[in-house]
DNA sequence: CTGAAAGCGCTTACAG
DNA sequence: CTGAAAGCGCTTACAG
């Protein structure tokens, strides 16, 4: 490997000061013209490029934002969530468009993750997209605010801590979608997906769904909603239980993308007919959505703009602008899970 | 934000000089166990981190791969190709299993992108992984040749460069997923992608196909291949493309799922039935493969092991020892596309 | 086993 | 507009 050249390389053979040529590179309107042109063009040549921990070093800052994606424990081998796939695709857009490196990270729960990355100033700030235990998770963020970490996270507000989220309108979505399967002529639905504290955006969705089934003067059955992480296993699994529990259900609710695809999946399976017998919604619109058979009626999160809002809105953090949480709107996309 | 601590704050707080304190941080055998533990208890308790870009700097390495993640110009604002996001995920995982950083970038092929990350010390080697016209890829892969740039990409081997390689067995995949169509009774091949030293793995898959096809006396039409790139667009518009010329095929070769998929959009919406009138196979396993109605015939490519190999591959260049180019197999994955 | 010192390659006051 | 100098926070010979 050849040594690579350094400003002082260049001062040499520009016949100016290290300083001079550190300005020029950096577009400096101290600089003259004409020597920053010569400097320019003699880095160029020599294929030189700034030395990145140098110049952080000596800036203390990093043009360099970190994305932790933190996952359960319990689905250890297994891929990544295409939904948090298609944010981390979006989050690096993103950030190649803002300038910003970005270096990303996967996490355990677990694990002792907090602000590794910003307290050895290897970045500007953190981005936090994962899922599992939300009380597990909070603790976290605690330790994250006590240590002044700039951070954005993916997911619904935390209305009792100081935090910048983004979020999708998880109420609006549930709330939505149920409507549309009302609309369709269902009356008994079941719902598979974690519906508490635990589980904040599937808890906003339920509540949503809930909230739809009141408005339309429908009986809301607790006994019809069945926990479920967010795998196509999970959701399989939690469908055979409702089908064992011999419940009665025209429509059911996956509280996303993945427990639906699984729980359709149990319904064919035991001879289901799908949307005949039991219409079904799931919430996200992955890619595989509208591959299913039926393809799934679902709410959209839009994976592009929430990247772009984390990314904007942890620059804005680090340059001590003033920053809200977003709540962003789903989109209901309809198929024909529900028949329609 | 707090100021944080350096290690001369340490030393202060432990007696000793900051020499030491770098030692004991480090594990240095050199230093006192007695005053390891001091000092290791000191800094947890002041929740220091070594500065990255400061020891970088100095010790010239910095424990960071870099994915350029590279695109054809034409899909801009598309998602990136589900399969190298799942390449992602894995390459993601893999470097977090070797405790290294990973700096993830998107790049255009016609940016100036070779070598930014190494040369500006962010990264030790890079990782590329991307899709576009290969002509263009290569000149970049020569420059970075040139410059001595510590790199392995995904793809199939360049024989005629010195460059680390790992790729999957496409000649094979091409050749068994034809021979599987031609026992399941079908006889006359369309293959839908580009074929040339353009696009050399869908090349290697069109030859292993024309393999088959001779191996069991069936002739090969040129006329029925359509160029395509790896997109479910490129796909359906290839498929008309085949369906207007008024040439006879009961079986379809997509070069990649993505072209599979678009292609069974387009023979469906043209009243052709698949498997019955046609049979497709596609490549690569994506998730949505067996989504699809009817799910998809493909050849699986092992993104979990590639993306270990390729980090693997490049710790060992980065540390000097001896790599091969790989080459993994395919595996048939069987579904309902070829009526069997 | 420990400390004093040099130096990695920059950026940025400071002085002119 | 330019240069000399300090210093970011480490690691690592060197000397003891």
């Amino acid at each position: 490997m050849k040594s690579k050249a350094t400003s002082f390389d260049i001062a040499y053979r520009a016949g100016v000061s290290q300083s001079t040529v550190s300005r020029a590179l950096r577009n400096s309107p101290l600089v003259n013209e004409e020597t920053r042109l010569k400097v320019q063009a003699i880095a160029k040549e020599l294929n030189y490029k700034v030395d990145k921990n140098a110049s952080n070093l000596r800036s203390q800052q990093s043009s360099t934002l970190a994305l932790l994606l933190f996952e359960d424990p319990t689905n250890d081998d297994s891929l990544i969530n295409p939904f948090f796939l298609s944010m981390l695709g979006s989050i690096t857009k993103a950030c190649s468009d803002k300038g910003y490196d970005l270096l990303v990270s996967f996490q355990q729960m677990n694990d002792d993750w907090h602000a590794e990355f910003e307290d050895s100033n290897k970045a500007d700030g953190i981005i936090l997209l994962g899922y599992g235990d939300f009380l597990d998770y909070e603790e976290k963020l605690i330790q994250l605010i006590e240590q002044d970490t700039r951070f954005v996270r993916w997911g619904a507000d935390v209305e009792s801590l100081p935090i910048v989220s983004v979020g999708c309108d998880n109420f609006h979505g549930g709330y939505q979608l149920t409507e549309h399967v009302i609309m369709n002529g269902r009356k008994e639905f079941a719902f598979i997906g974690e519906a508490s504290s635990h589980a904040p955006e599937f808890f906003d969705r339920y509540l949503g769904h809930c909230k739809a089934l009141k408005d339309h003067k429908l009986a809301v059955d607790e006994t019809k909603q069945f926990d479920a992480i967010s795998t196509e296993e999970s959701g399989y699994k939690a469908a055979e239980s409702l089908i064992k529990s011999g419940a009665k259900f025209d429509a059911l609710f996956g509280a996303s993308d993945l427990i639906a695809i699984g729980a359709m999946r149990a319904l064919l399976d035991n001879n289901y007919k799908v949307p005949e017998d039991v219409a079904i919604v799931g919430f996200d619109d992955i890619p595989m959505a509208s591959f299913t058979f039926p393809p799934l009626t679902t709410a959209k999160q839009n994976t592009k703009l929430a990247g772009e809002l984390l990314v904007e809105s942890l620059i804005k953090l680090i340059n001590e602008e003033e920053v809200k949480t977003t709540l962003m709107p789903t989109s209901l996309i309809v198929r024909k899970s529900c028949g329609s």
